[in-house]
DNA sequence: CAATGACCGAAATACCAAAATGGTCATTAA
DNA sequence: TTAATGACCATTTTGGTATTTCGGTCATTG
C-alpha cells in the first residue's frame, strides 16, 4: 500500500506540537518523524504557520461532532447547551495541543495567538448558531447570540480554568448549576 | 512649613508606577521626583515592594469610597450592584496605576502579579459582601456569595476589557443592560 | 538624629560569536 | 516526467560574558 505522505506529515506535526509546542517544534523534526524529507512537507504545506492552521481546523471540526453527538431531543435546551459547551471545553483541556498551545499562547508567540483567536472564535460562533436557534424557537429570551455566546464562554472558562487557582475546583455538576443559575435562571427573586 | 517627605515619596512613587511601571521604575527616579534621598525611602518603607502595596492598599480604599457614594436607598437594588461595580472598574480603567499594572501583570513580574491578586481580592469581597447582605434581605436568590461576586467581575471584564479587543465597544447603558439580563433575569423565558 | 548619597553585591542588559531553523531548489530515484 | 529529497542559504535564536544598572545599606553630615 501506498503510505500517505501527507497523513503522516500532519500526524507528526501535532504530535510534536502537543508534546512541545509550536515554538520548540522544528521542521526537520517533523520531518523525522513522518519518515519524510523536509522539503516534502513544503509541497504540502506553504509554511509552519500554515501547518498548524489546518491542524487547528481539524480539531475544531473534531470538537463539533463531539458536540453534536451529545444533541439528544428529550433533554431540556439548557441542558443540552451545558453538555455541548462542557464537552468542548473538556476537550480543550485534555487535548494536549490544546492544553500546549493554550499555555504558549499567554506567553507571546504570534502564530500560537492567532491560531487561539482562531480557535476560540470557531467555538464562539458555534455557541452563537446555538444560541440563535433557541432564541427562534423561544426558548429563551431574545439577545444578542455573538455577545452572549461570548459571556457563557467566558463564565465556563472562569469557572473551570481561574477560579480553581485559587480556589478549590468545582465539580461539573456544581458547575452545570452555576451556570444554570446566573445565565439561564438569574439571581433576581422574581 | 515642614515638608511630607513621605507623602511625597508616596505621590512621586505613584506618578511614576503609571507613568512608567513597576519594573522601569527606578527608586533613584523616586527619590529626584520626591526631591528626597533615596536612604530617605527606607526609612518610611522597607523596600520597593512594600511602596507598591501601601499605594494599591490606598487605592483600594478610594475606590471603596467611591463605591459606596453611589449607594442610594431610592435605586434598586441591582442598580446599586451595577452602579457601584462599573465605578470600581471605571476607576480601574482611568487610573493609570491600575491601567500600567494590569498590562505590566499580563507579562510577568512577580510583585506586580501579586499586587494585582491582592487588587482582584478586594473587588471580590466588597462585592461578596453586597451580594450577602442581598440575599439576607431576600433581594437575590441564596448562592455562593463568594463565587457569585467572582462571576459578576468576570463578566465585567469580559464585556469591558476583553469583547472590545475584537469587537466595536460597548456604551455603559448596554453593558448595564447586558449584566441586568444574563445575572439577574437570566434567559430563560419563564 | 533624621537625612543623605557614595558604595556594594546581585540582577538585568548589551553584545556577539556560534548554532539552529525555516524555507528553497538543484539533484535524484521511481 | 514528476514526486521526493536533503544540502544549502539567509535569518533568527541561543549561550556565554563583559558591562551597566539597580535595590538596598550604612558611615558620614548638617
Amino acid at each position: 500500500m501506498e503510505i500517505d505522505r501527507r497523513r503522516n506529515i500532519v500526524e507528526a506535526a501535532e504530535k510534536s506540537f502537543s508534546l512541545f509546542g509550536y515554538k520548540a517544534t522544528t521542521m526537520d523534526q517533523i520531518a523525522k518523524l513522518a519518515n519524510v524529507g523536509k522539503g516534502t512537507i513544503y509541497t504540502f504545506f506553504k509554511n509552519k504557520e500554515e501547518l498548524l492552521q489546518f491542524i487547528m481546523e481539524e480539531l475544531i471540526k473534531e470538537m463539533k461532532t463531539a458536540a453534536e453527538e451529545t444533541y439528544d431531543k428529550n433533554i431540556s435546551f439548557h441542558k443540552f447547551v451545558h453538555r455541548a459547551i462542557y464537552k468542548m471545553l473538556e476537550y480543550r483541556m485534555e487535548h494536549q495541543l490544546a492544553i500546549k498551545l493554550f499555555e504558549e499562547g499567554k506567553f507571546g508567540t504570534p502564530e500560537v495567538v492567532e491560531a487561539l483567536k482562531y480557535f476560540e472564535d470557531a467555538i464562539v460562533n458555534y455557541i452563537s448558531h446555538i444560541i440563535q436557534e433557541a432564541i427562534n424557537k423561544g426558548f429563551i429570551h431574545p439577545c444578542d447570540p455573538k455577545i452572549t455566546a461570548y459571556i457563557i464562554l467566558k463564565m465556563y472558562v472562569a469557572l473551570i480554568f481561574d477560579w480553581e487557582k485559587n480556589n478549590p475546583s468545582l465539580s461539573k455538576e456544581e458547575i452545570a448549576d452555576l451556570m444554570n443559575l446566573y445565565i439561564f435562571k438569574g439571581l433576581a427573586v422574581s
